[in-house]
DNA sequence: AGACAGGTAGTGA
DNA sequence: TCACTACCTGTC
């Protein structure tokens, strides 16, 4: 692997394990745009950056080699050997096979708490295009302008004294629907401090899940996106409706319950039970696994 | 028009 | 624990 320290961007050159479309689009992430030339824009951390894949080669653009070392490296994750998690992820069974090979460039971002809790708690009972639109949206309205990317202006997620400072309405004009006040309440015991967002990834995984539900808004399957997400948790196994289809079709019989399927996964995949969430759900839901209609490839 | 979407909270057994 | 239901918003 060769690190290139070009004008107004970073190259990387032979980064395995490395795919923007894998790693934006398996549902981890709202914040980025795929722009005409397949490559991603995203915001994170109040920086825009702009990644494209050519070959074997990584074009960083729109940063320099010192946010690269200090933020994007952390962010996606590059100290980590996915090509070891693959293999023994692989020889478990056919099925987690086929989705890894699938989704062979995934990799788990490292984001930022806040941002994740209420991404995440918009998230519920929602779709990704109407995710997008309200983080979007929260951004636009009460974040600040950081910057412009390819004629395109952009802004930072909103801080947690901004998002404090907010009415109900505000919130709901964001198109965030009755989540609104889920945010509202949940932004008030993050800014009082009665809960630090920013300590739960040092404790265990039990205790960070249980304080996460305190949260309004937050349940099971939110929790454990926020702890894989944002807190380095990789012993969770969140279940979503795709997790469920696909779990169904490969392991488990119809009558199986939420909380039940959660525990099988965590039982089955252990310490890379987030891991293997991510290639299992990106397989089922690019191919419509478990739905009548399949959708586009 | 009505169902449905990457769940959660509230209620009642 | 578990079953059941309402719920913003936008699209099919």
């Amino acid at each position: 692997m060769k690190i290139y320290n070009d004008k107004n961007k970073v190259i990387i050159d032979g980064l395995k394990d490395f795919e923007p479309k894998h790693i934006f689009e398996c549902g981890q992430c709202f914040r980025w745009t795929k722009e005409n030339d397949d490559s991603y824009t995203i915001v994170a951390f109040g920086k825009i950056l702009n990644v494209k894949k050519e070959e074997n080669t990584i074009y960083f653009n729109n940063t320099n080699i010192y946010d690269f070392e200090n933020i994007w490296h952390n962010y996606f994750d590059l100290d980590r050997d996915y090509s070891r998690i693959k293999e023994i992820l692989r020889k478990k069974d056919n099925y987690l096979d086929e989705a890894v090979k699938f989704g062979y460039g995934i990799r788990i971002l490292n984001q930022d708490p806040w941002e994740t809790i209420i991404s995440f708690i918009i998230s519920a009972n929602n779709r990704i295009p109407m995710i997008k639109k309200a983080i979007d949206n929260l951004s636009t309205y009460y974040g600040e302008e950081i910057g412009e990317f390819n004629g395109k202006k952009y802004y930072s997620f909103p801080t947690i004294e901004k998002m404090n400072s907010l009415s109900v309405e505000e919130i709901e004009k964001a198109s965030t629907g009755y989540r609104a006040t889920y945010i509202k309440d949940t932004s008030y015991i993050v800014f009082s401090k009665q809960i630090n967002i920013y300590n739960l990834k040092n404790v265990d995984t039990n205790m960070c899940k249980s304080h996460l539900m305190m949260f309004p808004g937050v349940g099971p399957k939110v929790a454990d996106c926020i702890m894989l997400f944002s807190m380095q948790k990789y012993d969770v196994f969140p279940v979503d409706v795709w997790v469920q289809r696909v779990m169904k079709e490969f392991y488990l019989n119809e009558d199986m319950s939420l909380p039940k399927i959660r525990q099988y996964g965590i039982e089955k995949f252990k310490e890379l039970s987030g891991f293997a969430q991510q290639y299992l759900f990106y397989y089922a839901r690019e191919l419509g696994i478990g739905t009548s209609s399949r959708r586009r490839s």
